[in-house]
DNA sequence: CATGGTATCGATACCGGTATCGGTACCAGT
DNA sequence: ACTGGTACCGATACCGGTATCGATACCATG
């Protein structure tokens, strides 16, 4: 095992025959160093099979190139899908982004957050508004931007990309009142952990008051969404309530397990029955029976949120 | 804008009233330090907000207390819920798992193996075992630990956990022959790319040659993999050829899409027609149709992958 | 009392880059 | 010939930690 150093710098530098600086100026392309110095040093590069060392630029230029990305699930597509926008706006800008998962605990989303603060990250990126004061502090702290992505429903700390919740929740109801529903029930996950479900769960409830209905019956469940919960929360709760002639899930997962409980059961959705999710998802489109659904522009916001950072990035590092 | 510096060890030292490697030690939980100061250094650390530099240990120390997952999408659950198998092993190690992600192209791969490299890993987790020679040649060079995840038809480069995609396409005709399945057709997307879709393929046809049985039909198609993409490859697939008794689908979300064709026109899945995807997904479980599948263990392959680097980092470095 | 061992601590030298600033060379203008 | 400006380059000093090794204090032993 010769365990062969990695070449540094300094390496490139003497094969290229100029200094370390002139070495790292070319490597990135800065000006101030001639054409064929440039070449030469590119060359030798290649020659070593140099790499770079990302914590001791980090370390010097008090930058590292990461974007830190902070999200409450990596198995929720929604999620997987600003990650995607974000990193598509990246493309070609040297920055990388990183992916934090907090699995809607803010102790670990606070933890997390130090975590990436601790690698002088050129940004970050998260979900929701609504980061306990404590984290918001350590946030407002940092020198890097900070950016709170998918809410808009709060104050936010640096930049803000996303849209109400409350607002969404209440033109889902305005818009299933205006079809001509009038008996509602609504099944939902996880409502004790994740903010933005209650915000358009409340917004939902705010709308169907201001048209003097009530929401008649709700199913709640603790724990993640999924089609499995949705569906067993919808079967419970028309057998209940056979009553009802519309059913709001807290997002399409579980309007997609509504979905399937109503095909097996041979239950006509769309006449006695319309089902309302939350998000878009691709599957809704496919499904052998409608679901009214909120499209969110996620990977809209990612990208969104990725440019206002490197937009400060630009900026002379003041 | 008074812009604070952010505090550094040194002041958490000062604060304390020992040295900077004294503070070191007691923040690392180190031995050689007095029950006493280390409580004065963590009280003081706490003081004065001190949030440690990443940058600089990881440069003084040679190794970034993080594992590098590369995986070709971040979309697509299978990888999400490796990500969190991998996540929830390192969990309280000190190690932070980061992404990067593909999207199926070696040279994206190569080139973010590349940007991972240049922070100094503890160790890199890699989806897939055949990696060009030029990319396998950096990582044999790569001072961190490798281990190639979710396939072993091929030779690791490290560590190696997963499966045979071959024996597992193998497995599946065998089991569809032996429910008396005889008339098969195939529907794949993304191929081109996707290696271990390719080898699910070759193992199904092999073992139907094995009972001298021929693959009837297939309709591939580039690019992603979706729910929409297999409801209309399975809808023209059926329509080409109404014969077919079996349908094996690169994946489970082809699958779905199939079955969503099925129940929208009322064919009889299970009795006529046979769907098979692979994978396990959720969904399958709560769709009102069998679909067949083959369960793959994904969060135990990335929590054994993740073991596997802690195996090495617990040894004394050399 | 000399000796050895253990526990604890700190000075120093890096790790591998980059910011800064002061040269040097060369050319144009006067 | 002298001055000023521009283009390019490199020596040096860091960035903020950690490895290493020697120093110190203190106790038990012979």
């Amino acid at each position: 095992m010769t365990e062969k150093r990695r070449a540094t710098l300094a390496d490139v530098a003497a094969a290229a025959g100029v200094s370390k600086m002139t070495a790292s100026r070319a490597l990135r392309g800065a000006a101030d160093v001639s054409a064929a110095n440039a070449e030469k040093v590119r060359r030798a590069a290649r020659a070593v099979g140099y790499v770079g060392n990302h914590a001791a630029s980090a370390l010097s230029g008090r930058r590292a190139p990461l974007i830190g990305v902070v999200a409450p699930s990596i198995e929720n597509k929604v999620f997987g899908e600003l990650f995607s926008g974000i990193a598509g706006a990246l493309e070609g800008s040297g920055l990388q982004p990183f992916f934090g998962v907090t699995d809607y605990d803010p102790d670990k989303e606070a933890r997390i957050i130090r975590e990436m603060l601790s690698w002088n990250p050129a940004g970050l990126i998260l979900t929701g508004i609504d980061q306990p004061e404590e984290t918001a502090a350590m946030l407002r702290a940092a020198a890097a931007p900070v950016v709170q992505v998918m809410d808009t429903d709060g104050d936010p700390i640096g930049g803000c990309v996303g849209f109400s919740h409350h607002a969404a929740g209440a033109a889902m109801a305005g818009a299933l009142v205006a079809a001509g529903r009038r008996s509602f029930g609504y099944v939902g996950c996880g409502l004790e952990r994740d903010s933005r479900a209650r915000k358009r769960l409340a917004g939902f409830e705010d709308a169907l008051a201001r048209h003097g209905l009530p929401l008649r019956a709700r199913r709640l469940q603790e724990g993640d969404s999924s089609i499995a919960a949705g569906r067993a929360l919808a079967a419970r709760l028309l057998a209940e309530r056979p009553d009802l002639d519309c059913i709001y899930f807290s997002n399409d997962d579980l309007a997609t397990g509504g979905a399937f409980h109503c095909i097996a059961e041979g239950v006509a959705v769309g006449e006695a029955l319309t089902l309302a999710g939350f998000n878009g998802l691709d599957i809704l489109t496919d499904l052998p029976t409608p679901v009214a659904t909120t499209i969110t522009p996620r990977r809209e916001i990612g990208a969104a949120a990725a440019r206002m950072i490197l937009e400060r990035e630009k900026r002379p590092l003041q």
